[in-house]
RNA sequence: GCCGGUAUCGUCUAGGGGUCAGGACACGUGGUUCUCAGCCACGGGACCGGGGUUCGAAUCCCCGUACCGGUACCA
């Protein structure tokens, strides 16, 4: 038999990081078992529902690299995919539920209730609905209704008894219905409540495994005396542990980043919140082999750094943790800097795009050159990054300079004040003039070698500074490297898309000048 | 209050009647690369508490405690 699963979020905001979480478990087993993934919207909550959450909620699953068999907007056989467009159907069902004598319809006020209800409390009574309307005459229930009296539907919950299903990760779970009070199927308003429309979506869907966070657990036995009254089989259920802030309180927005949103907008890659977030809760068994697809082999951690296939083919829902898992930025940094640095330079380059572009960086369309001069600075300069965000920060030395701010800096200023320092910089910059530009490490150590030898360097010597200087850094990406990097961008043909660079020569020139004369 | 769930380093976890309680992230120290990141080596760091069962308990049982969830005409 194929899997069925599914997941079922409510669209009224973005996606949050542990709703992600379930939704990749689903995903993860769904693709490991080669079952069918189905995503369903819960919109019966007409206030708080929203189109727009709808349609962000489902491309922060596409941006993390989940697709889905069947759903809202790919169909399918067994939609419609939205609870909205499902009310007739449900309509249907509560008239059986009625007729069968497994619902009732129930009149009694708002009000009535909460009096009810705070006198339990009062009492030490766990609050539960007395069962007023339960005995009310079938006939007598009908002409109240016709009169237009507003009533909802409960479900006649038999007494006395317990209520037990298998969860696929905390095993056998027992409530018992003494505990549960007669539970509203539909509202006075004719929507039906979740705890019933979900029951009728997952039977309708087929669901063979319902997948869901811990907070649904208590729901589960009602839903269980739902299917019952139906005579239908429940699916296999399993609650997955929430995701707790860094205070063991459950993650929100107090504690930062909350949304896929956010968490891509602060320069995180898909595949590696999507890593991450399936080890919460959840580890591969150790492979006796070394594993093959790791991104990155052979380093501490590699066995948990697995792409989202390799991730599907070990996921267990046997290997699920029982306990809550706190959210822990630093180890999603690690992963994501795995993945930064495994990243094409294409593919990277247009991850950082959108933050290039945020920073005034990249000012309108790239030309084609300077694509390529990004695609070739943008490896180094990720190199030492854990987010993209950062990544503008690194490129700054290259965009910006300014050679007064550089010679403030203190280690700097003081290696530069020898007399010798300006003979360097003027040296490197007339060499510049006449040589070609320093395009790569080549031409940069030959131009270095020349100078050098102009003026009696030795070693590092006098050339190091001047050389840190030039990229205005103290540290950062290889200086090889970005040295030949703001020659290559200074002298791409405008307009090229990026903003203007001052070349190297020009750098030492303005270096040259405010340092004192030898 | 009542019901349900959970409990191994700071964090994610492996393990599970006899182990030096293993790994990863983070942290510390040293090494390496002209700097950073990285990498290498080393290091500190845990079985919630109390009772039982047992030759032996972190592991099994019971009782506490703490935390989380539910207790809705919200999902």
């Amino acid at each position: 038999m194929v899997m069925r699963l599914r997941f079922a979020p409510s669209p009224t905001g973005h996606l949050h990081v542990g709703n992600a979480r379930t939704a990749l478990f689903n995903w993860l087993l769904a693709r490991g078992q080669g079952g069918t993934f189905i995503l369903r919207v819960e919109d019966t909550d007409l206030e708080r529902s929203t189109r727009e959450s709808e349609a962000a909620i489902l491309e922060d699953l596409r941006w993390m690299g989940l697709d889905w068999d069947e759903g809202v907007d790919v169909g399918g056989t067994l939609g419609p995919y939205r609870q909205s467009e499902r009310f007739d159907l449900y309509h249907t069902h509560t008239v059986t539920l009625l007729g069968s004598g497994h619902a009732y319809r129930c009149f009694c006020s708002a009000e009535k209730l909460e009096a009810e209800r705070k006198a339990q409390l009062a009492a030490g009574q766990p609050p539960r609905y007395a069962g007023t309307c339960r005995a009310l005459d079938a006939h007598d229930s009908a002409r109240r209704q016709a009169a237009g009296e507003p009533a909802v539907v409960r479900l006649r919950v038999p007494p006395n008894r317990d209520v037990v299903f298998q969860d696929l990760v905390r095993g056998t779970v027992t409530f018992h219905t003494d505990q549960i009070g007669d539970p509203v199927l539909v509202r006075s308003d004719g929507i039906p409540a979740y705890n019933y429309a979900v029951v009728i979506d997952d039977q309708l869907m087929a669901v063979t495994h319902v997948i869901r966070g811990e907070d649904h657990i208590s729901n589960t036995p009602r839903q269980v005396l739902v299917y019952e009254a139906f005579g239908w089989t429940p699916p296999a259920f399993a609650h997955l542990s929430l995701v707790l802030g860094p205070d063991h309180a459950p993650l929100s927005k107090r504690h930062g980043a909350t949304s896929v949103a956010e968490f891509r907008a602060r320069g995180y890659l898909p595949e590696a919140l999507m890593n991450y977030l399936a080890l919460i809760g959840w580890s591969p068994r150790r492979s006796k082999f070394k594993s093959q697809s790791s991104p990155v082999e052979g380093e501490p951690g590699a066995e948990e750094l697995l792409p989202a296939l390799e991730l599907a083919r070990r996921f267990r829902l046997e290997d699920v943790s029982h306990s809550a898992g706190v959210f822990d930025e630093a180890k999603l940094s690690w992963v994501n800097r795995h993945y930064l640095k495994a990243l094409a330079p294409a593919r990277l380059t247009e991850e950082a795009l959108p933050f290039l572009r945020q920073a005034a960086l990249v000012v309108d369309d790239l030309t084609e050159p300077a694509r390529d001069w990004l695609a070739s600075a943008l490896p180094p300069a990720a190199a030492s990054v854990d987010r993209l965000s950062e990544v503008p920060d690194r490129l700054h030395s290259i965009f910006h300079f300014n050679a007064a701010a550089v010679l403030a800096t203190p280690g700097l200023a003081a290696e530069l004040s020898q007399p010798a320092a300006r003979a360097v910089a003027l040296a490197l910059a007339d060499d510049l003039d006449s040589a070609p530009p320093l395009l790569d490490r080549d031409a940069f150590r030959a131009a270095a070698a020349r100078v050098k030898d102009r003026t009696g360097q030795k070693g590092r010597g006098l050339f190091h500074p001047i050389r840190v200087a030039l990229t205005g850094l103290a540290e950062g990406p290889e200086l090889d490297v970005l040295v030949p990097a703001i020659d290559r961008a200074a002298h791409l043909p405008s307009p090229n898309g990026l903003a203007p660079v001052i070349s190297c020569r020009d750098r030492a020139r303005q270096i040259a000048a405010l340092l004192p004369p030898g």
